[in-house]
DNA sequence: ACATTATTGTTGCAATTGCAACTTATTTTT
DNA sequence: AAAAATAAGTTGCAATTGCAACAATAATGT
């Protein structure tokens, strides 16, 4: 899930001596990272893509959020106390920024530019969480499967100011995302397409309706 | 939804001069504030209950928040871009503290404690909002009836250290927050406790498992 | 105290959704 | 370029859930 946040004042930032900051590179299916209280750590996805997963009892996997090219994430920003663990799964080839923070409201002691960037971001950033988490809950509250693929088509199209948008996930993991089982979002999509809301043809998605 | 937060600073520092913060007090069924942007408000109930609400075109209610004494609200904590209306509702009768803010983050010309004090608690506020969002995505995105009430229960459970309480919703109440059919969520109550999974007296929950 | 309204509790039935087991297509790896 | 792995697309069937329509309680208002 995109956040409005623009990161490039992060980015440009970021080539300097505080041992705080590090860039790795996860190849697909690698953990990136999991969220375990007290951490500390805030991530930037440089490049590449990555999902937050938890898996259930059942084997059930949910994304609970979907990350692509400068989307921030770490576990600041899911405070939840729960005994599942939530991992971060690289998606494809992906190189990741990690930003060890003693106490996220206080300044370096390095006194180090990225550093205080990033202390001076956490609100903008927080608040941009709250509301991809919002329009989440939106889209999780919605009562049957067909409201859940159109409210999540409906964000894209609005997000990319278009009524013809390439899905960014995968169908499989699209499902996960809105928690619905993927064989009923397929027959779901199907007869979108036969009742006239939709044309698709493989991930692209062209909205008829409004 | 409790907010962890310690609103006792807020309150003590209230009656003051500031013609920005004012006190108002609502009857059962009324419509608090709707949240519409750049309204530029911080609620905080100071007694009572209410609801932040959603009523879609089918007129499905949705539960977004339940908010009781001290807990926070406002359209800078829901920021997102719908048509759909919310609304807070009183539950109760309820006295509601509003705060109008020109900038969240700069503090008042007046210099009043109060302003200053809601201004330092912002990043605090935001975070307490954001624990509660994950976890309700959390119970939202359970695949079941039964495991959305047992997680609904667990999380009170838990809050309360205590393996009997209360409902802080009614039944109906709570059918719109978990986002399930009301005779759906009876039945499904019915049979937990016919395989000994919880006891329920009125609106006393009693948990056996674990 | 009575009437009114809201909430709880129940149930049959229909619609939706999940599950399992496939086939086909696409991507990735060797 | 072939093999392997992953994703997309289908379908029958069973389980779950939603809907509607009640009756029984409880809460609220006059």
């Amino acid at each position: 899930m995109r956040t409005n946040f623009n990161i490039e004042k992060f980015i440009k930032n970021f080539e300097n001596n505080c041992e705080k900051v590090q860039k790795r590179t996860f190849l697909k299916n690698e953990v990136i990272t999991s969220y375990i209280e007290k951490r500390n750590q805030i991530c930037i996805l440089l490049s590449g893509e990555a999902d937050l997963v938890r898996y259930d009892l059942n084997g059930n996997r949910t994304i609970i959020e979907h990350f692509s090219k400068n989307d921030v994430f770490g576990e600041v920003f899911y405070i939840v106390t729960t005994n599942n663990e939530l991992l971060v799964e690289a998606r494809k080839k992906s190189e990741v920024l990690f930003y060890t923070f003693d106490d996220l409201y206080e300044s370096c002691k390095n006194n180090c530019p990225f550093h205080q960037t990033v202390a001076e971001s956490i609100p903008e950033l927080i608040l941009s969480k709250v509301t991809n988490l919002n329009m989440r809950i939106e889209l999780l509250t919605k009562r049957s499967i067909r409201d859940k693929i159109l409210g999540y088509f409906t964000l894209i199209s609005t997000r990319t100011l278009s009524k013809s948008f390439a899905l960014p996930l995968s169908l499989t993991d699209l499902a996960d995302y809105l928690s619905i089982d993927r064989s009923a979002m397929m027959r779901e999509l199907k007869l979108l397409k036969d009742d006239g809301f939709i044309e698709k043809t493989g991930n692209k998605i062209t909205l008829l309706y409004k």
